[in-house]
DNA sequence: CAAGAATCCTGTCAGC
DNA sequence: TGCTGACAGGATTCTT
């Protein structure tokens, strides 16, 4: 489930069980995730304490005294499982689990083995091959509209493809660019040196109040992520044109509504799905130009 | 070099 | 009910 707000709130989740406990046991139940698991992982988890999170994109740092982080990526089905350490949890598909020393466990789980794992130094973090490269954060500072601007300059891919890019920003995915895209009432095939100006204004502040509040209502559910089954947040009711094919678009007037706007009804044929480069994209024609 | 396709893997769901 | 195919929130690697 993760883009950059569900990211946010699973580190938000982990930081609040893990932080200053120490691992008093570490599984590490197969070789590899997506790449081969980091030589020696076990035994460099086993017996840390666990000093801090942080979030860069859509991935986890964990810094572990000792001087090393813990890079987590959670792919496109990873979990993590947060409850008390009892005996015979196994769970499918769960690859690490870390047991802490006031009673607690916590264990990623995967299916589809997108996700990875790595050891990094953590005077170093940034510059691990996997975050070197990487755009700024989009509700850092850093991205605003000139820098987007620069970003976008000169590339003739549809602006849906450019802010998947995490090259020009870093965290957002599938859901969050069509909704913000929607929400600048510009068109996800629009290419993206046409950004710039006007539309890179709507654009920019679109992008951050979309990640912020869906963080919002991800942060509000942690507890019930944590007790159960990771179901993570509510925000998914918030999306305006993700998951909505040919449902009404929430912007064009209907018909029921009054009359006067029948023109307008029957120019909109409600919320679209189209594919761009092979995934799919949610938008309205009429109101996304 | 840039842009699009193929790829890794499993689970779920719609349609027959 | 069971089978089949499409599709899924990512991001690298391979082709064009």
């Amino acid at each position: 489930m993760p883009e950059l707000p569900e990211v946010e709130t699973v580190m938000r989740g982990l930081a609040a069980r893990l932080e200053g406990r120490t691992i008093v046991r570490a599984l590490v139940n197969r070789p590899d995730l997506r790449w081969p698991m980091p030589t020696g992982l076990a035994a460099r988890l086993t017996g840390s304490k666990v000093l801090s999170f942080r979030r860069r994109a859509k991935y986890i740092l964990m810094r572990l005294d000792g001087g090393d982080s813990v890079l987590l990526h959670l792919g496109m089905s990873g979990r993590m499982l947060i409850g008390p350490n009892r005996p015979n949890q196994e769970t499918p598909h769960e690859h690490v689990v870390l047991e802490t020393d006031d009673g607690w466990r916590v264990g990623f789980v995967d299916p589809r083995r997108f996700g990875s794992i790595d050891l990094v130094p953590t005077d170093a973090e940034d510059a691990h091959k996997l975050l070197a490269g990487m755009g700024p954060e989009p509700l850092g500072d850093d991205f605003d509209v000139r820098s987007l601007s620069a970003a976008l300059a000169g590339k003739k891919t549809p602006i849906k493809a450019a802010l998947l890019d995490q090259k020009i920003v870093a965290g957002l995915g599938n859901i969050y660019v069509c909704e913000a895209l929607y929400r600048a009432r510009i068109s996800p095939q629009r290419l993206a040196h046409t950004i710039p100006g006007a539309r890179a204004r709507r654009l920019v502040p679109e992008i951050k109040a979309t990640l912020e509040e869906a963080i919002a209502a991800g942060g509000s559910s942690l507890r019930d992520y944590v007790q159960t089954n990771g179901e993570l947040g509510y925000f998914q009711h918030a999306w305006k044109v993700y998951g909505r094919e040919n449902e009404p678009c929430p912007t064009c007037p209907k018909a029921a509504a009054g009359g006067s706007d029948a023109a307008a009804d029957a120019a909109c044929a409600g919320v679209q799905r189209i594919v761009q480069s092979g995934r799919s994209t949610f938008y309205c024609p009429q109101v996304q130009r």
